[in-house]
DNA sequence: AATACAATTAGACAACAGTCTAATTGTATT
DNA sequence: AATACAATTAGACTGTTGTCTAATTGTATT
């Protein structure tokens, strides 16, 4: 996953607020999108944004797909931030 | 600052690379500009954008402009994060 | 097996981003 | 004040992004 990749996805203030609502536990596709005053489609590519980008995973639950908040990509974020600063202590 | 702009100016690589280049020490925009494959007008581009992000300050010397790291702005995706993460100890 | 529900994919379109060349502004030197 | 140097701005062009509607795939229910 590359820092590109991580930021681009990041960029956008909808899949931030994705990634926010994940926050307290995995939902499925159909209810991210229910949040959302855009189309399930709309909903569905932003969330391809972020599973490329490692940001969440997927899982298929029956008729739904389970979508989980995947930090660990975010290290990648602060480690890079952690060399522009030569290390400082947050 | 928003963080969709921290987020965007973070995502070219290009730009990544500019703040590598002044982690070190503060450069004219010509000596910024002399490091890449790109115009000198592109440069100056970038070197927009990451000032309108506030990740860079600028101060003219004479002929030249000169570009410094800012860093506090980067406390802000830290924070961010660490509100998805609940405080996640990195 | 037929129908319905959940989610994704395909294709279109407007808005935006990164690059270039050319023109312009700002400062110093002669 | 004329010229040269450093940097930015303007305008054009191509490629990418976010959104939509329509079509498709995958799964469950009847």
């Amino acid at each position: 996953m590359s820092l590109k990749k991580t930021f681009q996805a990041l960029s956008d203030p909808t899949r931030r607020e994705i990634l926010s609502l994940l926050r307290e536990r995995p939902l499925a596709a159909g209810d991210i999108a229910a949040r959302f005053d855009l189309k399930a489609a709309t909903i569905s590519h932003h969330l391809g944004i972020l599973r490329s980008a490692g940001l969440v995973s997927d899982e298929r639950s029956g008729k739904n797909v389970i979508y989980e908040l995947n930090l660990s990509v975010m290290e990648e974020i602060i480690n890079w931030i952690k060399t522009l600063s030569g290390g400082i202590d947050t």
